[in-house]
DNA sequence: TAGATTGTTAATCGATTAACAATC
DNA sequence: TAGATTGTTAATCGATTAACAATC
């Protein structure tokens, strides 16, 4: 397997290496190794699959035992380029911005929390967990100053579209949207629309059809 | 088309309702028809899937001029079963619970959160736009006296697992998860887990390669 | 060695797209 | 009527599962 094949993996198999990857992570300091059946048991696949998905980046496991709990953790880890930290803004210091802000500035999840930007004078000037509440009219000069790779959006859907232009001009490589309109995919930023209204609207259908 | 095979509508189906119900809905007051092209492109699907998802629940459309907005709208209000109230539960008061309080009370989305439950004394009794915290030794009691539709989980996950149980068996239909460790699906109950981490992950990934 | 489990290909299953007859 | 667009089936594409040789 070479490097040239990675921009062809699908979708679907980049999705569930989070979930081997957080399960190899709660057992990695009391167990030494684990088959693909009982991995995949856990994370809630079947086995065939999960040796499929792994197949596209390289062979970790040993014919006979499964695989090392730490090696391949490790392996998913380089491969989800979970070694560097990647640096986010929060636009939006409102109940949804400042929940995710205090959800990632307490945990280690290779992600660093550098600014919220906000339109509120009032809040202005406000740490949440030592990070600090800025005029989102000073957003342009702060990125033009500051590589940031993710932008996470929180504010209503209404004013969202000018501030992801903005953030996607400046270099931006990615936007994680929670506001309630979609984002366009663009060429030079990846997105990730987080719709929580979409999501609830589901499951109002699955509880009258299951 | 008749009720029967309502059941084996695949999950891609129904997740891509909301899309157009949303967009349906944006455009509803100033909007008469729509062509499945029009709205395909707006969602971001071809035309061909749409007329084919649609094609599930029956006919809507006019060959030759589209559908008109009103009418498939409410078609859709239909099928995602969205003409009723659906009673909830947040449990978990923190910066999450909080703002999907605030979130779906100030929204008209057919969700009606009841009261939110908390372990912190300190809070017990405060409201969040006039919805009470109440302590969470009292939810068995609570739920036993007060039909819930859908709890939705704020709380970290070691706590979660012996709540999700109170929830399941106390006649709850539906849990929207938002604890960090994956809620197994049952029998009586649907499970939507949505892993905020998880989501992030795939995003590292896709800085790097895309 | 015997037993177990991976890595890998082929078979199956399901989802999307293409095509076009029906018809407004 | 002529043009446009739906509804619907068949064709294609992609994802999952099954199977088993390789081998620890």
């Amino acid at each position: 397997m070479n490097n040239k094949d990675i921009k062809n993996i699908p979708e679907n198999v980049i999705s569930r290496l989070p979930k081997y990857y957080r399960y190899l992570q709660s057992i990695i300091a009391h167990k030494e190794k684990i088959t693909s059946s009982e991995l995949s048991k856990y994370v809630g696949v079947s086995s065939s699959l999960l040796r499929h998905d792994l197949h596209y980046f390289g062979r970790f496991g040993n014919k006979g035992t499964g695989y090392d709990v730490k090696l391949l953790y490790n392996e998913i880890c380089n491969t989800l380029k979970l070694n560097k930290t990647y640096n986010a803004v929060i636009i939006g210091a409102g109940s949804l911005g400042s929940a995710i802000c205090r959800y990632y500035s307490t945990r280690n999840y290779s992600i660093e929390i550098k600014k919220i930007f906000d339109i509120n004078p009032k809040i202005i000037g406000v740490k949440i967990n030592n990070i600090e509440i800025q005029d989102i009219d000073f957003l342009q000069e702060y990125l033009d100053e500051n590589p940031i790779d993710i932008g996470i959006i929180c504010i209503p859907e209404k004013v969202s579209y000018n501030i992801c232009s903005i953030l996607t001009q400046s270099g931006v490589k990615a936007l994680w949207n929670f506001s309630s309109s979609d984002v366009n995919s663009s060429d030079n930023c990846v997105i990730k629309n987080e719709n929580l209204i979409d999501s609830l609207l589901t499951l109002t259908y699955r509880i009258n059809n299951e």
